[in-house]
DNA sequence: AATGAATGAGAATTCATTCAT
DNA sequence: TATGAATGAATTCTCATTCAT
């Protein structure tokens, strides 16, 4: 948690010190990135960031949560919008786009963190302990509303449908972020995708009793 | 590639250097992984090891070859036992089953796999210049196989399919590896996504000329 | 190039990390100068080091450039007290002498810059790199301007007589910075040399078109 | 000193050793040059190399006492033929030219003593140590001969003279050594340095009563 | 006598963090 | 509050030498 000093400083050093801790952590990985490179880049010394930051972990988190704020707000934002019996599948596509406009407006910040996702468990871990389990279920319970209102076979596990759904999501975030898959290109994958789970998850016939919890 | 010194190790040895190189490389980064830990851990002098790799590369090299030897073994032991008419789908569960097997059977050694697809396209780049590319699309053919077969509809795209069932295995792999989802559970999870992604591929009525290729 | 940092040192300091080096570097060759012992003699850290210099190498050419500049700045000085019909000996005379004075006042660091000769020529060709050609041939200016004005005879090929008189001074040089030959004993040894060399050269009679070019 | 064991050895075994150390040592400077790569290139095992020399020095040292052997051999050939009344003229360039003879037959056997010169006083001391003062005063003795029977000038002093020819000598061979140097230009060159030297050191009008002694 | 695996001290370099000013 | 010099443990890698077979 940055310390009051840092709240303090002139709006325009503060996003100095982000914009340079962004670029650095959007090109390295986590003990790639080196506070050195962040202050002469910010324009700091070395010992100020330690005025404002308690280590290199506490201003990651921030960078992190920063990034998981916006989705946030982008993903609520175009919830927002959508009419009352939309099912699962419009939620995501309107959140995608939402999604992908915020990565449009500061693609850095999400840079760092799809790669937050590819440090390892042990990282991982230390990360979620400062933050609780970030993204909630918001796609679990989109999904049971949906299965509800028999838009979704009954007999899907909502669980299996979410770990489906993020494993989609997931992988064009990766490839999106390691440069290999463009953004324009990366909306129309999503599309063709979910049109292949939705159709995948639509009431079938003879629908029954639910799937088993493989947990 | 590993020195004649290695190969001529007793056995032993040479399995509590790979083992403790595994253990090191599975819960770090490549940059964060050290040799020296590594030394320690197998109990062998630092300068040792540079009389079996040449560098802490050619290391981890030895280790991704495993893996992929592995996997692959794993993969055509499947496939091999299957009759002439399966589809895709057919041959993708026993692929994963056998795939699981082989995990089960080491399960580092394929965390330490799954962990390189995270390090970022320069490391990758570096890996398959050693490697040639990898996995070679084999799903993709299989997938284009079923499509000619009328087991997939028309409409939709090889690349596009072949990205979704990656996505699934990856993901699995993933939550696997980090010990978030156990093997049983695994095998379950496996079975009723691919029931999904097989019904939301089946063809459709109606059924044209092919989706559009994002790439 | 030493850093800022190196430059705003107390002085005391300074002299400390130079005077450590400059031992290490007069009594060992480049590689086989050790970092580790010019941080345990300067009584500093050994990341302090790459605070001020950016490498091992850094720190070398320094102490290579005040070791040129010191003798530029002597034979500047020197040549500066001449008449204007002063031959190349009398400037030789004067420009040693200005020389010795230097060396006098700081030995070890003509050590190390004759021992950078001694280097082979990948490495002199690094150094040279970085300081572009050092020396020009100043001797060889006033060797001309001696021919021209029918002091030397004109037979003699200005590169041999050159090359005989840096090797006289070499060899000095390199007497001197072993500690085999005192600096006074060498100033007498070098007024004779060059007594011996100044008659060899002196115009002979039936003096013709120049000595043939070696090279 | 080598073992019994080295001079037992099988004489196309023992050359290939000798082989390979050469062409190590005239490559790298003693430090850097690498044992491994000895062994290496002459195909023997690393520890077959301790059961022949003590260690690394000892080796390097038969290779340097080759080589004076081969150079004295040379001169002392040279000088055989000489007429009773040459004077230290004549026998230095019979000499350069047995010399260079031996040079053109054994390059990498020079290179070796030559790259010794650079290796620093202590480690010449070394050297030194072990072989007693390598040359001699040959050249001073040659001198001396061609003082008294007046072919110098009386006021002469012999080491002077010594120093100035052991100085072109010297840096004709460093040149040489360095490949800056042909050795076909370097005939050339010492035949024009000797006739300077020989001239500046010819009997002069008023030879007078010696010259001091520097030392 | 020959082998070649094992050793470990030592090399250069990096970097998050501390602390006196 | 801001600075930036100082730190030192950690990193990868090298290599002459030893020693069991």
């Amino acid at each position: 948690m940055p310390t009051d000093t840092f709240f303090n400083l002139p709006e325009a050093k503060r996003e100095r010190i982000i914009d340079a801790a962004l670029d650095e952590f959007a090109h390295k990985s986590y003990n790639q990135a080196s506070l050195s490179q962040i202050v002469n880049k910010a324009g700091i010394a070395k010992g100020s960031m330690y005025q404002y930051f308690t280590d290199k972990f506490d201003l990651y988190l921030h960078l992190i949560g920063m990034a998981s704020e916006l989705k946030l707000a982008a993903l609520r934002a175009g919830v927002a919008d959508l009419g009352p019996d939309a099912d699962v599948f419009d939620m995501l596509r309107v959140a995608s786009q939402a999604g992908m406009a915020a990565i449009r407006a500061n693609p850095r910040i999400n840079l760092v963190g799809n790669r937050m996702l590819a440090e390892g468990p042990e990282f991982l871990a230390r990360v979620v302990a400062h933050f609780g389990s970030l993204g909630e279920d918001t796609v679990g319970a989109w999904l049971r509303a949906s299965i509800d209102r028999g838009l979704i076979d009954r007999r899907i596990n909502p669980r299996v449908a979410g770990f489906l759904i993020n494993a989609v999501l997931g992988a064009i975030g990766q490839e999106t972020a390691a440069g290999r898959l463009p953004q324009e290109q990366a909306a129309v994958l999503l599309d063709q995708l979910m049109d292949i789970v939705k159709y995948g998850m639509k009431p079938r016939d003879g629908g029954g009793e639910g799937g088993q919890d493989p947990r």
